[in-house]
DNA sequence: TCTGGGGTCCTAGGACCC
DNA sequence: TCTGGGGTCCTAGGACCC
């Protein structure tokens, strides 16, 4: 999908349409999550500090994410996916491998003749385009080719609202010239390593040799990025792969230098962790610990368990524990807590299985088990957050009917009252606590998609 | 300008076992 | 008295991706 949260809030909100729209964090830390293509024009783009984009582009709207909306939309483009082929691998809300040769088409495709086949798949691709478009009201890109790697590095060139297809035995010549960043697994790091060695391009990669980029990059890397260079790419598209980890971590607005606090929001952290845990129906036995310090150094500290745990008792005094070792005098930017080593079983599948001999005192009892989270973990410590007004939020007013907030301060909030499809609506500021207005979820983006959207609260 | 949040994978050293 | 080789697990850190 092209500039996806972007372009998700342009098409609710036709106010916006063709105008600079910024997505992310909009706290004193914030950064961009996604920049619409008008806000790039100005230099904005992803993982760049706020407070930069909001110089380089003051007039762009500033917006929060609305992930239950991406969510939504990202399940009816992955369903079409699924038409194509029962082998669609996700790599994010807004991205995912299609294995074309698993599916229907793929059969079709495959009794043609050879030299037809990039114009039969560029059909292919071009009607999912389409589909995604009727769907969603959004425009998305595609890259077909012979290889993931060759694919995705089509669909980047094509974007936005585009599609390459990359015909077997071209691969080398399409790669050779483009530098060596555009390589699945390429960064600021290995690309320094490599440009010191005197290797910018692609086809440079492929003429230092295998041996010499094990020699600069390690053994995994460095076969891995030949392999790449010379268009070879054999990886299988993966279907529903198991999460290994599930985390939670939060940047403070002011570093936080009060240790009983820095202790309460760990504990905050571990129970929002195991919720999800939890949710997902799975538990772990490795517990980690992450401290980003005043200095933005970084460091982990891990335990591991001797038996699996969705326990936020078990996770939060380990947690602690962890903590207890950690240097935080001069202040904590960050603080998250994580659980790793997943296995499907939860706690109590592991006793009726007596699995749990000799585990140590963190054995839960029943009650601590079925424990509900305390309300805390969900609620950051704020009163009445329905009138924490946010930048993009979704609210509704008994007279005026749908709409979102643009900003609010001193006491008032400013609504745009328009709805997906419409017409640019019109705008009224209200008190902050106008009993007329509400939080509400948001509205699907093509009426009548049947679509409801989960609400963000 | 000042650096989010959610993940994955790899490396390296040390403990421990055979 | 000095000293193997291999394997697994754990911990910590770092690069990278979206």
């Amino acid at each position: 999908m092209d500039a996806f949260f972007a372009a998700v809030e342009q098409a609710s909100k036709p106010s916006l349409r063709g105008k600079p729209v910024i997505v992310g964090g909009l706290g004193p830390r914030g950064v961009v999550a996604t920049a619409s293509y008008e806000a790039r024009v100005h230099g904005v783009h992803s993982a760049m500090a706020m407070a930069h984009a909001r110089r380089l582009c003051p007039n762009a709207a500033y917006l929060v994410p609305r992930f239950d909306m991406y969510r939504t939309v990202s399940e009816r483009v992955m369903g079409l996916l699924h038409e194509l082929s029962p082998l669609v691998e996700p790599l994010s809300l807004d991205e995912a491998f299609v294995d074309l040769d698993a599916g229907p088409c793929g059969e079709r495709l495959r009794r043609r003749p050879p030299e037809e086949m990039p114009e039969a798949v560029r059909a292919v691709g071009e009607a999912l385009r389409a589909g995604i478009a009727a769907a969603t009201g959004l425009t998305a890109s595609v890259g077909i080719a012979s290889s993931k790697l060759l694919a995705k590095i089509g669909s980047e060139a094509a974007k936005p609202d585009g599609l390459l297809v990359t015909a077997p035995g071209t691969e080398r010549e399409l790669l050779g010239p483009m530098p060596v960043r555009t390589l699945w697994g390429v960064g600021p790091a290995t690309a320094e390593q490599l440009r010191k060695a005197a290797i910018t391009t692609v086809a440079e990669i492929v003429e230092a040799g295998e041996a010499e980029l094990v020699r600069l990059l390690g053994k995994a890397h460095g076969t891995g990025l030949y392999t790449m260079a010379t268009g070879h790419d054999d990886r299988p598209v993966m279907a529903g792969r198991d999460v290994k980890s599930v985390s939670v971590e939060g940047t403070f607005d002011v570093d936080l230098t009060d240790r009983a606090r820095v202790r309460a929001e760990v504990d905050r952290l571990a129970a929002r962790c195991v919720q999800r845990l939890r949710g997902a129906g799975r538990s772990g036995r490795t517990v980690v610990l992450k401290v980003r310090r005043y200095d933005f150094t970084t460091l982990t500290r891990s335990e591991t368990l001797r038996a699996p745990t969705d326990d936020p008792v078990v996770v939060k005094e380990t947690a602690a524990r962890l903590l207890d070792a950690v240097d935080t005098t001069g202040g904590v930017r960050l603080l998250g807590v994580g659980v790793a080593g997943l296995s499907d079983y939860t706690q109590e599948d592991l006793f009726t299985h007596g699995l749990a001999d000799g585990l140590p005192e963190q054995r839960p009892t029943d009650a601590d088990a079925e424990a509900p989270m305390p309300s805390t973990a969900l609620q950051p410590s704020q009163p009445s957050s329905s009138r924490r007004w946010l930048p993009g939020q979704d609210v509704r007013h008994t007279e005026h009917g749908p709409g979102w907030v643009q900003g609010s301060g001193v006491g008032r909030v400013t609504i745009r009252f328009e709805v997906p499809g419409g017409e640019p609506g019109r705008i009224c500021t209200l008190p902050v606590d106008d009993p007329e207005l509400d939080a509400s979820d948001p509205m699907p983006l093509v009426p009548g998609s049947g679509e409801r959207v989960p609400g963000s609260g």
